[in-house]
DNA sequence: AGCACGCCGACT
DNA sequence: GTCGGCGTGCTC
């Protein structure tokens, strides 16, 4: 045997789904440090490892491994190592898997076999700034000296808030440049893949090139490129979704949240997270300033800036001088539609009207499809789906019908499956049915169906999106998709067919929700008109509800107090937190026995509420029967170590899987 | 997560 | 007897 005194001892983090380390020997005159990646045997297998802090020196040194490799990359930093910790602490994960993510681009074969000689990195030189920057108005530029400011302060969180076309992006762009001219590198999240092209080029035209780009629809051989040019200091701005947070910066000055109210930067399948939350947490690591960027901010946000957590950067015109759109209200209940219709009279007249002057307009209703429900008018059948408790939404132009929850599909027959007549009727719009309705009315109108369905590959995108700003397009029918941040420059009317959907889902956030879209549907009306205002009419049955008054009356205020006392009221977020407990099973009899033990043991706390269990709303998904349980406490205490211990006090039967959504925002 | 170990029923 | 099902527990 060598002489061990040759040999020190370090604890690694192990990729995969472990939460403790493990200590490992290497050869004193290798100079192991913490935060290097390392190959080790473990088991009968070797695994991609970090070493994570000094060995605390728990086991003998005679029943230690050596260290395959140490892999020759600079250090991932302290701030990074504490991130890890806080992540999995926070998302009730296992540190391991927060590894694997942050090392997602390799793994233990090709980390190994990294040409670093043939290694080139992102293009510095290209980065010079042009400098033909758009001058600021008055109040664009005191936020951005605020933000300039921020830099040299310890940390700190702007909530930059103004409307659609307020001229948010040019204000960040100054601090995006404040750091270029310091040769550090920036981070800049976006919700959707989507929303990059339009703003890759408003962000080229500013600074003459390209920011890197980060999603996972991008090749892994430039992933790796990406990651190493962010972990070799490189100046870069990187541009990304929500896995963007897991590179390893090991020189980043300002991170970016925009669109930060989007539920897309919540992640929800596999580790579950809010991205948004967790750049809040690294950027205070690093010690460097962090900017949400929002026409509607999140209730959580508003709280935090009248908390004094966040300082709120107002910005309260439109950047291009027009006014923002008129909003009228449609009252259904009097001025209804004949049966299978869904465009009042109102609306038509409107559209008519600016059909006939060459004027575009988008017509919004949230539902992609042909329509939701279909159910047989002789037998009362519903077509429903196999693999879950929910309706399949008819796709007419595939003639299908489809699960929007598992995908699943069938052909459309004609003949009810429950007693083979041909009596199918269809229950409620989707898009498609808006198109035929439409196209009835307007036979040689030109109509873009703007959602998902059609526009799933970036290519159909940027196509439909330069078809709509030629303006060959009449009317654009479109989902939630359309919402977002795209500019569309023709376009002076917005009708919402159903300013109703979401208020009836009754979750926590559905106000909220009802309020940043429609507020941000609205938003797309009008931006480029000189001395008009936009028109938007709102279909409704509900013309009274609060939600609907607030976005007519374009008072967010009112919105942000009256939805703050309600969640006050309720105890809800953000004055509580909420753990939610997903388990599932293939079979309802073990989903039920195991949920039941589950609530035996729950751990009895007088400030700690435990709700459940019970089925949850869509009780049956991909084949599997779920049940949730809420668990609520005030904000003081931890309430991922009590949902922890509970876990762990009960052994998980291998066919129950449970999933565990800190600050759940589905309740589905 | 793998992978081995061990306990039990089925079968040449 | 012994082959293989899968439930349990360990990996520095």
């Amino acid at each position: 045997m060598e002489n061990i005194t040759n040999y020190q001892i370090v604890s690694v983090l192990l990729s995969g789904p472990y939460n403790k380390t493990f200590d490992y020997l290497v050869e004193k005159t290798k100079q192991a440090k913490v935060g290097q990646i390392v190959i080790v045997p473990f088991g009968k297998q070797e695994l991609l490892g970090l070493i994570f802090e000094r060995s605390k020196n728990k086991i003998k040194k005679e029943k230690l491994k050596k260290i395959k490799s140490i892999v020759n990359l600079p250090l991932i930093s302290k701030p990074f190592l504490d991130f890890t910790e806080f992540f999995a602490s926070w998302n009730c994960a296992y540190k391991g898997n927060v590894l694997k993510l942050m090392v997602s681009p390799f793994d233990k074969k090709s980390i190994q076999n990294l040409d670093y000689k043939n290694y080139k990195p992102i293009d510095e030189e290209k980065i010079n700034i042009r400098g033909n920057f758009k001058k600021l108005n008055f109040y664009q530029k005191n936020a951005s000296k605020e933000i300039l400011n921020g830099f040299n302060k310890n940390s700190n969180c702007f909530l930059l808030d103004g409307v659609a076309g307020s001229g948010k992006t040019e204000t960040y762009f100054e601090g995006v440049n404040h750091c270029l001219k310091n040769n550090k590198q920036v981070l800049i999240l976006l919700p959707e893949i989507g929303l990059t092209s339009d703003w890759e080029e408003r962000f080229k035209k500013t600074f003459g090139f390209k920011p890197l780009v980060w999603h996972s629809g991008i090749t892994k051989s430039k992933k790796k490129k990406i990651w190493l040019s962010s972990l070799y200091n490189k100046k870069l701005v990187l541009v990304g979704a929500r896995s963007a947070l897991f590179l390893p910066f090991n020189n980043l000055g300002l991170i970016v949240v925009d669109e930060e109210h989007d539920l897309s930067f919540k992640q929800e399948e596999g580790i579950r997270y809010h991205a948004r939350d967790m750049a809040i947490y690294l950027a205070s690591k690093i010690n460097i300033p962090i900017i949400l960027s929002s026409a509607t901010p999140s209730v959580e946000t508003i709280f935090n800036v009248k908390l004094k957590k966040f300082s709120s950067l107002y910005l309260p015109s439109r950047a291009t001088g027009s006014d923002l759109p008129e909003i009228q209200i449609i009252d259904m209940k009097e001025n209804p539609t004949s049966s299978g219709n869904w465009l009042s009279d109102v609306m038509l007249k409107e559209l008519l009207t600016r059909y006939k002057n060459n004027e575009q307009s988008l017509i919004f209703l949230n539902r992609r499809g042909y329509s939701p429900l279909t159910l047989c008018k002789n037998c009362g059948h519903r077509v429903q789906c196999n693999n879950c408790n929910s309706w399949l939404v008819e796709h007419k132009k595939e003639k299908i019908y489809l699960c929007h929850y598992c995908g699943y599909k069938k052909n459309v027959t004609g003949d009810c499956e429950g007693c083979n007549e041909a009596q199918l009727v269809s229950c409620g719009p989707g898009v498609e049915k808006i198109i035929e309705e439409l196209s009835n009315h307007f036979p040689n109108a030109v109509i873009e169906n703007f959602s998902s369905d059609t526009i799933n590959k970036l290519d159909h995108f940027t196509e439909s999106l330069k078809k709509i700003k030629s303006g060959k397009v009449d009317f654009i029918v479109g989902t939630q998709i359309i919402a977002k941040g795209y500019d569309i420059p023709n376009l002076n009317f917005v009708g919402i067919v159903d300013g109703d959907i979401g208020t009836y889902g009754g979750d926590l956030r559905s106000s909220e929700k009802c309020f940043q879209l429609l507020t941000q549907v609205s938003g797309r009306a009008g931006r480029h008109l000189k001395k008009k205002r936009g028109l938007v009419y709102l279909q409704t049955y509900n013309p009274e509800s609060l939600v609907l008054k607030t976005i007519k009356e374009m008072n967010k205020d009112k919105f942000y107090e009256e939805e703050l006392n309600f969640r006050k009221q309720a105890s809800m977020p953000p004055f509580s937190r909420l753990i939610s407990l997903i388990i599932s099973s293939k079979y309802e009899k073990t989903l039920n026995e195991f949920s039941y033990n589950l609530f035996e043991c729950a751990p009895k706390y007088k400030d700690v509420d435990i709700l459940g269990p019970a089925p949850a709303p869509l009780n049956f998904v991909r084949g599997r029967y779920r049940n949730r349980f809420l668990v609520r406490s005030n904000k003081k205490i931890y309430l991922q170590n009590i949902v922890r211990d509970w876990i762990s006090s009960i052994k998980l039967p291998r066919s129950i899987r449970l999933s565990i959504d800190v600050d759940p925002y589905n309740f589905m």
